[in-house]
DNA sequence: CGGCTTATTGACATACGTCAACTATTGTGG
DNA sequence: CCACAATAGTTGACGTATGTCAATAAGCCG
């Protein structure tokens, strides 16, 4: 059973190219896990193990960082702070991608933690063996570069949005990407997480969340639930100030 | 002249490992242009025509966003609208970096724009050339494949960073970054760029910036133009909440 | 139906942006 | 080398966006 799902591995464009003999060692190598909702895939600060691939459900990455009343008048007495752990979803990641590649090639610590937001399937792949397949497997390096890529691409694009626009804003330009490059005309969408995690994601609170979907009900967006109406995209486009660089 | 340059970019550990005939080609259709400050190297939205590699001197990569009033009262009239641009640095890169080669590898249009803070000397390389190296040269694809990892975990700290934590503790970290990686003592900086440059790579107003370093003053941070003297880093460290994740 | 979680709303505090005035620094021509 | 202008940086006053806490409402599931 185990095998048949790495299969499913092989069959996606970032192995799709390798030489029989990594298929074979990635077969060998590589296992596959079934986790619940809320499941640890790896933590902050933890060496580089496995390159985790998603076969099916959806992982998010996420950094914390320890939060403190971070007053200048408290000095630097550890005892006397208050300290609470503080998160931030960076990345969402489904079916078909690999969830922190940068790490296992460079072969350092994570920088953030992966968790389960959706009951997953997830092949384990060890990084020794990625790491080789960079060396050994000519096609495997580009298809790697060419994931990178977009992901980089993906980042650059949040960390413009989050250094440019506003928590509404940034809703907007969420709930567009979700009704598949239309450009104009109504839409229907079912937003697939929930309030708590879609506000992490967008780098807001969720109250805050709230009252910026409440905001977008005048610009004709309603939504209830999961259920989204958008009456018209070019609207919301203009009121996000969408750009189209994807 | 500009062969001797182009021979430059051939010692940067992206292209160490190419072919004697890539290094030809590279050396036959790049060329090398010394651009002042504020020099445009591209432009947001459009196509990527070149790899940029620096050889010296520093670029930004700025996104840019029509800013308007974005106020929900103020319907859909184009016209009426105030439309300002507003922009951001994404990212600072240095010799030996290469400025944006996601959309390169992509062949798409470029997310952001690119601009020097400083006199560079830029080699621009087609892309349609660095696209065949990715095919045909196996230790390139590699090369560019740890280049976008590292890439990746800078966008992807300062992410966090901006998800997660204050502009004064974005800026402490800033300086820490600069200290070459010490954990304790004091440490003596100059600070490479201006105010307003640093404000926007920080995310955060030139003003702001002001009173984030007025603010570092009390946990002995002590700026006067560009030198920096830092009392105790470890203090710096504890107030910014820095893990020690590169 | 009742108890749980999740989402919304309101009141309030805080961080941050903006505008304007002021000061410091840099550069330039006499 | 000084005087002056131009630019860059700082400071204060103020408004707005967003976070936080608490209370309420709405879904969800046994």
């Amino acid at each position: 059973m185990e095998q048949a799902h790495l299969t499913a591995v092989l069959g996606f464009p970032l192995f799709a190219a390798l030489s029989d003999e990594a298929r074979g060692r990635l077969q060998a190598e590589g296992f596959v896990q079934s986790q619940p909702v809320d499941a640890i895939l790896f933590e902050q600060g933890q060496g580089a193990q496995f390159l985790h691939v998603i076969l099916s459900g959806s992982v998010a990455l996420v950094g914390s960082a320890a939060a403190t009343e971070a007053s200048v008048d408290v000095p630097a007495d550890a005892q006397s702070r208050v300290v609470v752990d503080r998160e931030a979803i960076i990345e969402i990641f489904g079916a078909g991608d690999v969830v922190t590649i940068a790490a296992v090639l460079l072969n350092l610590p994570y920088m953030m933690s992966a968790r389960t937001i959706a009951p997953s399937r997830i092949a384990y792949l060890p990084a020794p063996l990625i790491r080789s397949f960079l060396d050994n497997e000519a096609s495997f390096a580009k298809a790697v570069a060419m994931k990178l890529a977009k992901h980089w691409r993906l980042l650059s694009r949040q960390l413009k949005d989050q250094k440019l626009r506003s928590g509404t804003q940034r809703l907007g330009g969420y709930l567009l990407s979700l009704s598949d490059g239309r450009m104009n005309g109504a839409a229907t969408i079912d937003l697939p997480v929930d309030r708590r995690t879609l506000a992490s994601w967008l780098g807001m609170s969720a109250e805050n969340l709230s009252r910026s979907l409440a905001q977008l009900k005048s610009i004709g967006v309603h939504v209830s639930g999961r259920h989204t109406q958008i009456d018209d995209i070019a609207r919301v486009r203009s009121f996000c100030l969408e750009d189209d660089l994807r």
